[in-house]
DNA sequence: CAAAATGTTGAACATGAGTTCAAACGACGA
DNA sequence: TCGTCGTTTGAACTCATGTTCAACATTTTG
């Protein structure tokens, strides 16, 4: 065992799988890499946890427990971008902000978990602005808050992408990001759809097309 | 060979290899059994694409090319579960589509591609829109459509977790579908901002905090 | 201190997956 | 009919990975 390190042979273990697999996904990463991670053989891994189902398990459950245990946390591993300040600041939760990331991607409990626990504190902070006059009140508070993390999940995953297809090669860079968050919050003052008659149509007859993204017809030209 | 197929043997793996990944990913793909669901032998796979990899090579350049060719396609594989009805009127289109979502989750050119493609018809529709007076003219619509194209991605990536919140186990029936499409078109009509300080600072000083999903300061309260 | 329990090591094993290959098959032209 | 070339077949090979295990080391307990 290494010098100056107080955390149990177990806990290395789970912090190695953590990183490693916040960097590439559990598909990709192998007993034997974590092993390496941790500087342990490889025979340690299922001594510990059994199998590396059980290392899996045991990962889950410790970050769902962080998310409980930190308020900061799920803010931080949050979609938007601006809050990897949050992160600057504790880098020690990095790993575990990847690790859901990664999670995000291919599904499980700790997307289902981190999915719920934010649409709980969006629904909350949405009704704190409100109170405060700065949000809207909605018909169907949780449902918009819902939605609001899946898209906020969106622009996580891709954010790459976006960052790409706006000019720069990360989204932090402050032109690139400026122009990003510049878009979101003239989204989110102005109303993109103008013509109130899709609502209208909403609540007096059944569904009507919903003009959104990708995809409208012009029918009321 | 069964009898009524009229593709070459090659273009049956292909499409064998599209239809497994889409429904399990490619880590989770193994070569036989694509091959099983091509009715081929295993060698016939590398006979025909070399690798297992050149497969996959082959298989994104098929879909890309696809995507190039039909246009409702992209439509058809896009964020908003709606658009399922055209799916469901070409239903050979269906394997396609899920190939596409299984790529935006794992990443790779395909989804880059896509993404693209998405964003280049979204802002085409938004033009229009804005043309016949029912969208907002944005002050950079480029980077509108970006981010509403990533905002819909989240969408339809976290369609079923979106669906268990809102009480329902598909995003397509009925209640479900309608508590969805009533917020979103909400969203669309009505800015969650009500505060226009926030855009202001943005045009006069530099980056001020920008209220949105799972983040809030109380500041102006 | 002795013994037992716990932790650690590295090699070996079994399985599964990608790949290779020699042989068989079939269509087509000489 | 024969030979050739492009396919097809199924087995064998190689390597990586998850797992097991017997031996060794360390800590805890009586």
């Amino acid at each position: 065992m290494s010098s100056n390190d107080d955390r149990t042979t177990a806990a290395r273990i789970r912090d190695a799988a953590v990183g490693y697999v916040g960097e590439h996904g559990w598909d990709r990463t192998t007993s034997r890499q974590i092993a390496a991670e941790a500087g342990v053989p490889v025979g340690l891994v299922n001594y510990h946890f059994g199998s590396k189902d059980g290392l899996r398990q045991a990962c889950d459950d410790w970050v769902i427990a962080q998310l409980a245990e930190d308020k900061g946390l799920i803010l931080g591993a949050g979609p938007l971008p601006r809050m990897d300040t949050y992160i600057d600041d504790h880098p020690e939760l990095r790993p575990i902000t990847e690790y859901i990331a990664q999670c995000m991607r291919s599904g499980g409990q700790v997307a289902e978990h981190f999915f719920e626990r934010m649409v709980e504190l969006t629904r909350d902070m949405m009704a704190l602005a409100a109170d405060g006059g700065t949000f809207r009140r909605y018909d169907d508070p949780y449902a918009a808050a819902v939605i609001l993390v899946a898209y906020g999940a969106g622009a996580s995953l891709f954010g790459d992408t976006i960052a790409r297809l706006l000019g720069g090669t990360n989204l932090l860079d402050t032109d690139t990001y400026n122009r990003y968050v510049r878009t979101t919050v003239e989204d989110y003052t102005h109303p993109l759809i103008i013509d109130e008659r899709y609502l209208d149509a909403l609540d007096t007859q059944d569904v009507p097309p919903a003009p959104a993204e990708g995809d409208f017809r012009k029918e009321n030209q």
